[in-house]
DNA sequence: TCGCGCATCGGTCTTGGGACCGATACGGCG
DNA sequence: CGCCGTATCGGTCCCAAGACCGATGCGCGA
């Protein structure tokens, strides 16, 4: 028997839930939370297996909830059920600890069965999000962006964090010593970089390389 | 209609397929293939909506298979399925544009409703693979080996990829000047590094920071 | 016991890096 | 039109960086 714990603000999804999970085989509610630090306590009082739980409560919002949650009780299973599909929110809920992330249109015979997932050491996400994950992961967010510097300076930047010396990358660009000694200064400046090695590891965060 | 693609070098296994897909409503087979290229062969001919691909195939694989027909065909959905729940596939076939990874153990029903979320456009992976992906995406795999250093020359050389200069080391380690400049020495000729921007870049690529 | 690797330290020497000064030319923009 | 930002270039000055030389002490295994 699998116990579960729905935590949301709305009396009458938490109800629908519950009753959804009650007519599931293999199911039992133990409890209900209208706040995220309701299903904290809950969760240390109960624990149990597996918890429902919204990204939107008052209180405590359902990520930190289940960060809470996951950290105290290994054992627990979090299923983040919400209304929105953002980035933010899924993110947040894996970072937390969630181990499944699906929308509150998921039909009622699918989201028992994702429990059953769930509860069952695997984890689901909604499609939807499974798409962006994969997208994620196969292109990670390649944020050349932030660094307030002109595109030669940029050409520079790159050729430094390459390992390049300023005679070096003077040849490669086919311009003076000079030349390339001043966007470096200008790097330095406007990154404020003391030396070289700090453009590197620069370019390196804002991944340049 | 959706129009399925079935590679699989086992003539049963393209059967049995073929068969669940024809009796599905919405979908109908438009064709075999038993090897990777002539999966990418009948893509081309067939423009399929969905292609149901195998890993292991003689002449060429399925991940590579993808690879074409993604690039090939982008509006064309692979669906991976195989018998290994292997990392290797899984991201392999991920990174070469699959939209969908199962395993041959998925219910038939199941199987119908993935193939409906894949042809769609969204994504989804078997729920073992889910929880390794997400597992990676919250605790990227952060190697800090491969470099053949001592310890000291390592705590020296993570300082060094902080930006630190040698005399900004020497007081964080409670050593004398001369002994820092000793280990940067002997990490430039270990690491085959002509500066000390090398370096940076060595432990930035060596996951070292 | 001797040798070897490691960590420690000091000295000298050369050079590239970087600060700071100057300049010219080009293009967009009010 | 003049102003400003960008890219280009030259020169001077200083110092950290790195090469290379030497040395000592310690622990560990042959």
């Amino acid at each position: 028997m699998i116990r579960v714990l729905v935590a949301d603000d709305q009396a009458l999804i938490r109800a629908s839930f519950r009753r959804l999970i009650d007519s599931a085989p293999g199911f039992q509610t133990v409890g209900e939370a209208a706040t995220g630090a309701q299903a904290v306590t809950a969760s240390a009082r109960d624990h149990p297996d597996l918890v429902l739980m919204d990204v939107r409560m008052p209180e405590m919002d359902g990520i930190e909830a289940t960060r809470r949650i996951c950290a105290d009780h290994p054992g627990t299973r979090v299923l983040m059920v919400t209304t929105f599909d953002l980035d933010e929110y899924v993110y947040g809920a894996l970072r937390a600890g969630a181990a499944g992330f699906l929308l509150k249109d998921t039909p009622p015979a699918e989201l028992i069965r994702s429990m059953n997932v769930i509860a069952s050491g695997e984890s689901l996400l909604a499609p939807t999000a499974t798409r962006r994950l994969i997208q994620r992961f196969v292109h990670p967010p390649s944020r050349a962006g932030g660094l307030d510097i002109t595109e030669r300076e940029r050409e520079v930047l790159v050729l430094v964090a390459r390992g390049m010396s300023n005679a070096e990358i003077a040849q490669s660009l086919y311009v003076s010593l000079s030349t390339v000694k001043t966007h470096v200064s200008s790097l330095l400046t406007k990154l404020g970089a003391r030396t070289r090695v700090h453009l590197v590891i620069a370019a390196y965060e804002a991944h340049l390389v």
